[in-house]
DNA sequence: GTCTATACCCGGATAGAC
DNA sequence: GTCTATCCGGGTATAGAC
């Protein structure tokens, strides 16, 4: 893993993002929309080239295969999430303190409630690592040693509870009746110093 | 959501588990097989036929589709789960106290663990809740009200950490040198007393 | 009541013509 | 760069043999 800081932007903290054809990147445009709108069963080959005006087919022209245009997708998300989870940080107060980690636990729900499809497909099962910039999934995941002051054991523990909240509220997993705000708080309470 | 109790089955508690007949319970067994030995690729109808001997169409005659076999498969995990939970955490100590927020994370940790697949199937995505038995997802998670003294927003605070921790490790999540035990003590440690 | 054969639909992907 | 034709694999409905 190689030492990358958390920051405004993956480009300052030196992350090289993998460059793409202008058509390449409208698949991956239309692939957002479309997943985002419907979710994961609409997001096929053959409903990406509708989307485009083109036959299936012909988007392998422009893109090595569905997978690519997936790993695409979760690098630009994992980069916008990053900054969001960044500038939630960096306003809050000192490294280390407990408004800190409220306020990183909050940008993280806000997140992933506002993009529930995304948050899964960067979230759930194997990350495509070998397709992914280097670097990039250390720096979007930088906030939460932030946010614990440095230790990198705490820092895990941190985003593992807020994956759990988020999946699980996403995932409609808790019970009819529950108060989440309630849960989130006591979240931050148990990491709050 | 009907008040389950924690306990050492879920029948103790008044769960009534799904019947199911004879052949159909092999059909289950032989998912079971297939799933944990090679994963959620393998499983297909065509396969569980091959297991049993007889060709994929005849599934049907025994099982409505593919999601009742998972759901079936759900439950059995589901009960099973719950069982061994409430052991830990009857053995522990009293409720609430530090012992048992420890024994149960690593008895969580090593159901998780020592049936990945299993543990992807009954945690990720929407939960089937039509097909499953009144009360068992409730009884399953009933141990960690027990191990947080019985704060609701605390106990699903500590499930979804448990959670967040055992999906990241069982998905390879964590970066290569990451010492998972110091993160799980971390995670014990926050919502230990 | 149990199984088989057949067939349909869908989705990913390739080959080759224009 | 786009097309058409085509293959493969997986879920599953139907019809009918025994």
């Amino acid at each position: 893993m190689s030492a990358v800081e958390a920051g405004p932007s993956p480009e300052a903290a030196g992350v090289v993002r993998t460059p793409r054809s202008a058509r390449a990147h409208q698949v991956v445009a239309a692939a957002r929309t479309v997943l985002e709108a419907e979710g994961p069963e609409a997001l096929t080959m053959r409903r990406l080239g509708e989307e485009l005006g083109i036959r299936a087919p012909s988007l392998y022209k422009h893109v090595p295969d569905k997978a690519a245009v997936e790993a695409a997708l979760i690098e630009e998300v994992l980069a916008e999430t990053g900054a969001v989870l960044y500038q939630a940080v960096s306003r809050a107060g000192p490294p280390g303190s407990r408004p800190v980690v409220e306020a990183l636990l909050a940008a993280y729900r806000a997140q992933a409630v506002a993009h529930p499809h995304l948050y899964r497909l960067v979230t759930t099962g194997r990350l495509p690592r070998a397709a992914l910039p280097e670097g990039l999934e250390a720096w979007s995941g930088a906030p939460f040693d932030v946010a614990v002051g440095g230790d990198e054991d705490r820092a895990r523990a941190l985003w593992s509870l807020a994956h759990g909240m988020a999946i699980l509220e996403v995932d409609g997993r808790y019970p009819e009746g529950a108060d989440l705000d309630a849960m989130w708080r006591a979240g931050a309470a148990a990491f709050g110093p």
